[in-house]
RNA sequence: CGGGGUGUAGCGCAGCCUGGUCAGCGCGCCUGCCUUGGGCGCAGGAGGUCGGCGGUUCGAAUCCGCCCACCCCGACCA
């Protein structure tokens, strides 16, 4: 294991029979999305365990593709490039108490001296150290530091392939600036370069208000790529919210305008616990139950009611709240707050805060649990049996749900979340007493932001989002090349010659070339070629080649074009060229 | 962590229920011939502690127990 380095310029033409692309027919049993199965099957990487796998020729190329766009951006934006180590003492850790807030994710061991060590999952702590030793005025800010290297996490569950893995190539910037007004610059810098690597990488993407989650701050946007195997889903409106479902706010629904079909009354549920058990018992719509939630907010008992089809946000909970932190409370708190035993919590008669989803506000009447064992109660009217003083949005923004800025009705999709950028504000410089001088002499805490790109996943969206039945549909952005060069009759020495001329001529003009020069029929390098699918590829056979021509077809496209051989060279540095547009345009 | 499942040749799998010529198939690999515009054909060949340990039995890939690894669903997820 080695952290990368700045990649050395390498050899940008390459042989078959001289590289390693270990192509497969068949499918390996587990994998089960686009992405997993065709770097799999195009040989671009291979399982070492669950959660680790090794980058193969045409894997590394593409992921070094990846990070030489993410370089470039970086450096565009001003950033500086640093190298952190992958291993961290745990004292860091311990100042800002964050082992418990990644717990058992942090991947850790215990050293011959019994020191604990972190091998990091991120790296605040690290920068902020290196930033209160060595930066103090304001005359060296702002700065933006960032560095492209091997992360660590303990997946619960790694899965998808490179999408979800123990160890993962990432980049992570860290601003530290004077004050709010600079972060914002900074952060919309961050911002900027980040929708440049999604274009030059060939990547669709919808930025999203997101979560902030364990790396904290108030203001966190997600880079999302849109398709369905992203573990993420995210809310999208036409009027331009959108927004990490975890994150979306809902509409307050217009309250309905119904009166309850009989009178207010307990009825037994014997063993019914469940949502689905009560709606079946009782032949209620789970829309109408009211899921009555005992949460320990602070130590304190508190009720959180939300619709039987909804899912409780903890996080807008704790918001509301305004706790500090907040847990499901256990059995025995939940039977001693509503003398019931755990499913049969209900809001009426509850002598506790009780925090109402606007959702369930909006009811005209529903069933809820009857604080009372195997019993529910019908017909309760919201307002009338139990008060509705703390209406909020707490539920986690489902089908159905609307806008809160133009009240539309939300899309809701899934996204592979490809980069996560954060306002972190003082929350580690403060703990961690990162200070500077300014230019009355006065000491401040810095403000600082902090910006994550996944690199395997700039490759895995990629072709999770480019492919077809034949194989991967390799944008010019990162493909391992540029084109291939499929020989078809290596023993015609006729054939041979012309692809070797190709091939050097092609070299010499800056394309990056693979030259399928192995001995096999049309049919084995025709599907090899599809499958692996670089964008172009240039067909010699002895057939054309006595017309003077050589077949050139994009892969993303039907269509065959005959070039004679001496324009082959331009006609496919134009192709290249045209592709590779946005980047240059913009330089 | 809860539920389900799998582990037999490099890959994909059959065999297990009903113990005894079951160490088998397809792909891949090697040799020779052949073929060269869409995974070609013929002939020959190499390759497996049947995940590990223990138990039952005259005999275990097959039955039992423990362990390990991996996969799927869920919970979780910077």
């Amino acid at each position: 294991m080695s952290n990368p380095k700045p990649r050395d310029r390498r050899r940008d033409y390459m042989r078959w029979s001289r590289t390693f692309i270990p192509t497969m027919k068949e499918t390996p049993a587990d994998a089960d999305i686009t992405s997993h199965r065709l770097m799999l099957r195009a040989g671009l990487i291979r399982k070492v365990t669950a959660g680790a796998y090794t980058y193969l020729p045409l894997g590394l190329r593409a992921l070094a593709k990846a990070e030489n766009i993410v370089r470039e951006e970086m450096d565009r934006a001003g950033a500086v490039e640093i190298l952190m180590p992958a291993l961290q003492p745990e004292d860091l850790w311990a100042e800002t108490g964050r082992i418990e807030t990644f717990g058992p994710d942090l991947v850790r061991y215990i050293d011959r001296h019994e020191r604990t060590l972190i091998f990091g999952p991120t790296h605040e702590e690290v920068v902020t150290d290196l930033v209160r030793h060595h930066i103090s005025s304001y005359k060296q800010l702002p700065v933006t530091f960032y560095q492209i290297q091997t992360k660590f996490r303990d997946e619960v569950r790694p899965r998808f392939g490179v999408l979800r893995s123990k160890e993962f190539l990432m980049k992570d910037a860290y601003s530290f600036n004077p004050g709010e007004e600079s972060l914002e610059k900074s952060y919309r810098d961050m911002h900027e370069a980040y929708r440049r690597i999604c274009e030059r990488a060939g990547l669709p993407y919808v930025v999203v208000a997101a979560e902030s989650g364990a790396i904290g701050g108030d203001v966190s946007e997600e880079f999302m790529v849109p398709c369905e195997a992203g573990e993420d889903s995210i809310a999208t409106c036409d009027c331009g919210y959108s927004a990490n479902v975890e994150r979306a706010e809902a509409a307050a629904e217009t309250p309905e305008k119904a009166s309850p079909p009989g009178r207010l009354e307990v009825v037994e549920t014997p063993g019914c616990t469940t949502i689905q058990a009560v709606s079946g018992f009782l032949k209620v719509e789970p829309r109408r139950l009211i899921k009555t939630l005992i949460y320990s907010a602070d130590g304190a008992p508190v009720a959180a009611l939300v619709r039987g089809d909804h899912e409780l946000n903890e996080t807008k909970l704790l918001r509301v709240t305004g706790a500090g932190e907040i847990q499901l409370a256990d059995a025995a708190t939940i039977e001693r707050v509503t003398g019931a035993p755990v499913g049969f919590a209900g809001p009426v008669g509850l002598d506790i805060p009780i925090y109402v989803d606007h959702a369930v506000a909006a009811l005209a009447w529903g069933a809820t649990g009857a604080n009372k064992a195997d019993a529910h109660m019908v017909n309760v009217v919201p307002g009338r049996d139990f008060a509705l003083t703390e209406s909020a949005d707490l539920h986690t923004v489902t089908e159905g749900d609307r806008c809160p800025k133009c009240k539309e009705t939300f899309r809701i999709g899934r996204g592979i979340e490809m980069g996560h950028i954060f306002k972190l504000g003082r929350k580690y410089s403060e703990t961690m007493g990162a200070t500077f001088l300014d230019e009355n002499g006065k000491s401040k805490v810095l403000t600082m932001g902090c910006y994550g790109i996944g690199i395997n996943r700039i490759v895995a969206a990629m072709i999770e989002t480019s492919f077809d039945e034949k194989g991967i549909i390799w944008k010019m952005g990162i493909a391992p090349f540029h084109v291939e060069i499929v020989a078809l009759d290596m023993r015609n020495a006729d054939v041979r010659a012309a692809s070797e001329i190709l091939e050097r001529s092609l070299e010499a003009a800056g394309i990056e070339v693979l030259y399928d020069d192995r001995d096999a029929t049309a049919g084995v390098k025709f599907n090899d070629a599809d499958l692996i699918g670089l964008p172009l590829r240039v067909t010699i056979g002895a057939r054309s080649l006595k017309k003077g021509t050589v077949e050139l077809k994009r892969r993303d496209s039907e269509e065959v074009l005959s070039t004679a051989i001496e324009s082959a060279v331009e006609t496919i540095a134009g192709e290249v060229a045209r592709d590779l547009e946005w980047q240059r345009r913009e330089e």
